[in-house]
DNA sequence: TATGAATGAGGGTTCATTCAT
DNA sequence: TATGAATGAACCCTCATTCAT
């Protein structure tokens, strides 16, 4: 019994170093320097031993979606949760939220362009979009709802409007991530007046 | 005289064929997609050929660049001459150039990822991008300013504004062309939605 | 572990062949007609499996070389030590090392080659060239100091004299690698002859 | 007429241009780097054009062959010519010619290289053998014949010795050419110190 | 479980050369 | 005379993947 768990672990470990591995080649030149050949040499085990964890390369990178996709939602429930916690109006935690899901972005990039940027038809999205990506997006709408039944924001479609938050927040998100803005102020000030300006365009 | 001209044109003809090729092969999935023997394939000649009209492949999508660059300005522009031709106030300008650019991306969706998705290191250009990306920068600012002045929108740091604003825009257009959004409404109810909230919260 | 050892040696065979291929090849017409395909062709294996063995097409050469290396001074101080043990003076120990240099050439013309006449310089593997080359060349130095004490040839500059010496070696031998020399008398004749009258020259 | 021999000068003018291209690449690199296109781009003419004047690359390297064949013989002649002048004896007229033949290699590396170092059958060696390389070992025949008759130098067979003092030359030559020796002396040392040494064994 | 062996397909690029003009 | 257009062959090398062990 007890061996097996070990094994079980060491299994499980070595998934996660290839996904590790994975991630970090995905981050420093994007979805093309991401090679099983590279990661097996970063984890220094043979490429074949790889195929004994993954089907191939497109499943290896599905899981580092699928990995990514998780944190995202995470980071952000947490963030609405301490909003929740903190007493915050529904619109305020719709701002908290927003805020969040740049943070996540900029402190995870790899992830960040994985989920969003990179447009990975090979890894088929068709599932990853039922099974989660949106579940942000499910978030986003009920922040929205709320607000709109405590008055901070206008009523209309939840869904349009929802649509357009993200819209903002993945600009915001990306343009930090890929460009150096020509800009005189702080990567904090753009994010937190462009988060205020979308919604006070919002508030009635 | 004459064949020489024509000469030109030919040459210019197949120029323009590997472009073009380029530009489509660049739609599917990225530089990655973009290949020599790719293009060769699809204008139906030899990969040698393209060495003729092109040092290297780095020439080849710099060109592309280039001209996706020179298109994007021309789109703003035109709609910023529009907007004055039909004696617009600085606000509303501002909002059609905005709708252009977005018009711009879902119209070639090649050309603004090429511009503002893929991440070009590779193509060391990012001072030539910079040079037209800065430009339709600089026209997003001369905006800005003139709708402050107008008092159609609150004074402020306008390269923060400006930067905000192509926050807003870039989200709004990479949205479009790469996800399928779980929308009720249509494309263009998204946009307008979105620059008009984003314009609202700027005004005073 | 039996086959652990059976694995080594079929890895190391293939190695050999590689080398092997290479190695006459490069007798041919030197670095220039060694090619990854080419050696692939000859050991009937294909291009990507000699990328098993050696990380790109200059490691094979370097190899090559390095093994020619050793061969060659192998080959110098087998020579010197018969001649030691033949109890020879220092003299014809000289002479009985420059005759084994030599004969080293003629047998091992893409050996000799490798190492003395293409300019491998895209091998950049001066430094360790020069380790053996060099060795090559102490080895000389020390024999002719040994003839100096002896009285056998001149005192005088020997790091000069040993050039001097290695000239003419390698005249000797590249003249008879690369040319047929329109000569009435066989090559052994020519060999000691030219031998004979440097190391009269060398005497007082 | 006359401008008839213009055009033919400005066709020589242009062969001229094409050997001398290719000779600057065969010296910068070897064989291997001299290309139809390099040299084209060299002589800033088109690749097609050099094949007006040379039926193909082998035909470009044959001519610059046959060049330096004319020029090293013509050094050596030139040599001979100022020793007798000068009424040196059979003997120093030797050693002179030797001198130059060094510094002839030495002055012109590409030339000596494409003469005697590489390897360029397909330059159909064959010709030039028999057509003029060997020119240069006659007159180093009769040398040693004179220098038999006035008694400055052993008996024996002349062809022999003639191979024999070619390959010191050579040996000195491709050395210097070649390698950095690890010296204390000059070059200027090390060529009069062999020539020297081997004439003296030379002698009786 | 882990790997060494092997490959076919494809990547960018350079070459000598031909042909029509 | 000179060239622009074009190519097939070859170059080195990397890729994802399979198979036997």
């Amino acid at each position: 019994m007890k061996h097996i768990k070990r094994r079980e672990r060491e299994s499980n470990e070595i998934r996660r170093k290839i996904i590790e591995a994975a991630r970090s080649l995905f981050l420093n030149q994007g979805y093309a320097e991401v090679s099983m050949r590279k990661i097996a040499d970063q984890i220094e085990y043979s490429p074949t031993t790889i195929y004994h964890y993954f089907a191939n390369k497109e499943a290896v990178v599905r899981e580092l979606l699928l990995e990514g996709n998780a944190l995202f939602l995470q980071a952000l429930q947490q963030s609405q949760e301490e909003a929740e916690a903190a007493g915050l109006n529904a619109l305020d935690k719709l701002k908290t939220v927003s805020d969040a899901y740049v943070r996540f972005g900029m402190a995870n990039p790899e992830y960040y362009s994985i989920l969003f940027i990179s447009n990975l038809e090979s890894v088929s999205l068709v599932s990853l979009i039922d099974s989660g990506r949106f579940k942000g997006f499910e978030l986003l709408e009920a922040g929205l709802l709320a607000a709109m039944e405590e008055g901070g924001i206008i009523q209309g479609n939840e869904s349009l409007i929802a649509s357009s938050v993200w819209s903002m927040l993945h600009g915001l998100t990306s343009l930090l991530l890929n460009f150096e803005l020509p800009m005189t102020s702080s990567k904090d000030e753009l994010i937190s007046f462009t988060i205020d300006t979308f919604f006070r365009g919002l508030q009635s």
